[in-house]
DNA sequence: TTCATTACTTAACATACATCAATTTTTCTG
DNA sequence: CAGAAAAATTGATGTATGTTAAGTAATGAA
């Protein structure tokens, strides 16, 4: 699992090797944890340490709004990494987190990365590399709930994580989208007639 | 115009106190450029070496869809920072950005902070807390656009923005909320009949 | 296996917002 | 300043999606 990690780190810096002894020395404390189908890793309110690499199974991070209705902001299957940028500035969480599927993740404490970089200094840049890359994600989200009817938008998701579609409950990628279950459901009929008429 | 980026700096590191001398070294290269009203600073596609932190004046970042019209991502008045994190990676940029008022603005190189970090290390967490500031930004918005009614977005708008509701055209705001300008000129309708009668 | 719960589907109806089109107001230009 | 162009308003109408409610299918616990 912390190998796993490791090779997620490495991708992300491209061509420059990270050596043994400088992943042994970043990677000295980690701690990896279980967590059950269901479970609840971060309330909104809190102030965790740390946020999660997951190695296998399916984390979730959703809002409650004022009329108790869930929002979903992030999916985060197998080799992503789900953290909340409000822990960092010691500010309560926005938002929870929680376990679609059985789960097991490395804590990562929330000054890993600075740390990191602090030992191996090759690793800045890739710190602010996984940080451009959340920015540009959500940017493209953006973009999506600005002009995107509902098919586009499940379309859009199909497209970005194919293999969540049957990990998800339907109701729950209806939130991330933005629409309401019923209505998912009717795209999904539209979208089966058109390949059924093609 | 470098001194009120300085300030700008030494807000966001907080306690820490950046000398005289650490700047000096940091902020060496910098240039300040001006930009007419209406200029347009990047195209989509165009892979520019910097970022722009905003003196004076009005930029907007937005871009431009497939049936032509433009979803307008962010607004950055003074003190504020735009930059297309896209470049940072050499990829081609995925937004245009132009003047909406005569600006004046600091270029900011892509690796900028990145060189200034390695000059002055202090500055490192500064450079984190930037990035995570337009992670949560862009995450309180992704939650607006997911719940929020035309004139719930409207009023979230005044109160980010303020000041820009009467230096932004009517257009650009609706465009913001991801609404039509008829849409936003019946919501203040609205809002100032509720006002009048109340 | 059976019962209870939760998820999904379907239909009828409601509504917020979009679209289209005409008018007024504001801004720009010579 | 006059005329043109752009922006904002207003009204009539359309439509995608929400809401409510009922029924069906899937899942989980005893």
């Amino acid at each position: 699992m912390i190998h796993q990690f490791k090779k997620y780190l490495q991708e992300k810096i491209e061509k420059i090797q990270l050596t043994d002894e400088q992943f042994e020395s970043i990677s000295a404390g980690l701690k990896v944890k279980k967590f059950e189908k269901n479970e609840i890793l971060q309330y909104t309110g809190d102030n965790l340490k740390h946020g999660f690499f997951v190695g296998k199974g399916l984390l979730r991070a959703y809002s409650v709004d004022a009329k108790g209705k869930e929002h979903i902001l992030q999916f985060a299957p197998e080799n992503w990494i789900i953290s909340d940028r409000n822990n960092m500035n010691n500010e309560p969480s926005i938002f929870f987190i929680d376990a679609i599927e059985a789960t097991e993740a490395v804590l990562m404490p929330n000054n890993f990365m600075e740390e990191a970089a602090r030992q191996v200094p090759c690793l800045h840049p890739m710190q602010i590399k996984l940080l451009n890359n959340s920015i540009r994600f959500m940017q493209k989200r953006i973009n999506m709930l600005l002009s995107a009817t509902a098919e586009e938008r499940y379309l859009d998701f199909i497209k970005l994580y194919p293999n969540l579609t049957l990990r998800v409950p339907q109701w729950m990628i209806a939130s991330y989208l933005g629409i309401t279950p019923e209505s998912l459901s009717r795209v999904r009929k539209e979208l089966a007639n058109k390949h059924f008429k093609a």
